[in-house]
DNA sequence: TGACAAATGGAGATGACCTCCATATTTTGG
DNA sequence: CCAAAATATGGAGGTCATCTCCATTTGTCA
């Protein structure tokens, strides 16, 4: 799935000038106000290769995103490998607001991309949800998460996290947001912290709390 | 800034339904799969007429947001007359995601507004965040939650929640993010909880964890 | 009722997206 | 090294959704 075609050396040139240029457009935010035909221009390649190459707007995203998503990756097992499954996870978490906080750009257009639901990008998402998972999931083992509440809803808050990357107070914010998720993931509330959605029928057929 | 204009009979009535078939292809998750003009239509009105009342999609999105967040932000404001801070809190996030739960549609064209950034939504969205950080506010003050994370970070989770809404086990994992974060708000944990974010130089400049 | 203002609707201009193929470039085999 | 086969290129032009414009209709007020 790596290497599905051996691509001609000067096909693959301009696969690597594209992903690159799409990097730049990507970090800089200017990802959807750019017409996609310009993009080819400013890549200094013709409207058709650059569609045979990508064939929408989201398989170039997707392309990008890789790599990032690659290298969050790693970090993860590497975190994984050296410290306490708690502080692990911890330490990930607050990366990740590092990472956005330095790639808002980047940030801005995946989540835009997710919520598109496009659903390009459900790989290289779903191999951050592994990492993340895994992570989780070693916490859990060790005794120090809660077990009633899975990645998922992890997996969520970071998504919140990502889409509201233009708030004024982000950063805090966000910060704000892993706290909560790490205490509020922390086994050492009295009882089981709270049963876990029993509340199916409220009467109201509304939906309205 | 409620009746700018008198607005004639047929005008109003145009307006109505217009609003009124739009919830209803809101609802249904389609609002992004149908042509604009192809709406007006639908809804027995003109090209023209449609475009004079809401400029753009987010302008009509605007319009039927509107209604829903007015009867948010009573429900906030009723719970808090009526329950102590804390619980009115709990009870106003978990029915947050209730009616997310039955608005799916809506909630997934909300999500994707929002990413886009349109920004149209800006003013209802204050509105329904000037409601969360009251409830906040209260409960801070009665002691019962933390002070040192605002009602952004709240914020932030619910919009991870609403954008997420097509994941397999939404359901689930959404009450566990609220679950994690009312247990995270909770002020009971040894020393301060955590100090906020004050790791700005990390050394590595890639913001790669 | 008449006349003025407000609103309508749909034909057509605009412009982004994508396809197609004649031409150019790389690779392969003799 | 050369020819022919395979692969890739680029940009002109077709297609389609968006939005504008104005001749006509509808509502309002004295």
């Amino acid at each position: 799935m790596t290497a599905d075609k051996p691509l001609r050396a000067d096909a693959q040139r301009n696969r690597d000038v594209l992903i690159a240029k799409a990097r730049e457009v990507f970090d800089a935010g200017d990802f959807f106000d750019l017409r996609f035909d310009d993009f080819a221009q400013l890549a200094g390649v013709g409207t058709g290769t650059l569609y045979r190459h990508f064939p929408t707007r989201e398989a170039l995203a997707e392309a990008v995103y890789h790599e990032e998503v690659a290298t969050l990756c790693d970090r993860a097992r590497q975190l994984q490998a050296t410290l306490p499954a708690e502080e692990a996870l911890a330490t990930f978490l607050r990366g990740m607001v590092g990472y956005m906080d330095v790639h808002q750009g980047l940030a801005r257009t995946l989540a835009t991309l997710m919520a598109t639901g496009s659903g390009a990008l459900a790989e290289g998402s779903r191999a951050l949800e592994q990492a993340v998972t895994d992570l989780v999931a070693a916490a859990v083992k060790d005794g120090a998460v809660r077990d009633d509440v899975g990645a998922g809803a992890v997996m969520m808050a970071l998504h919140g996290i990502g889409a509201a990357h233009d708030r004024p107070g982000w950063r805090a914010e966000a910060d704000g947001v892993i706290t909560l998720v790490l205490d509020g993931l922390r086994r050492s509330h009295s009882g089981n912290g709270q049963r876990e959605h029993e509340q199916e029928s409220v009467g109201d057929q509304s939906g309205v709390p």
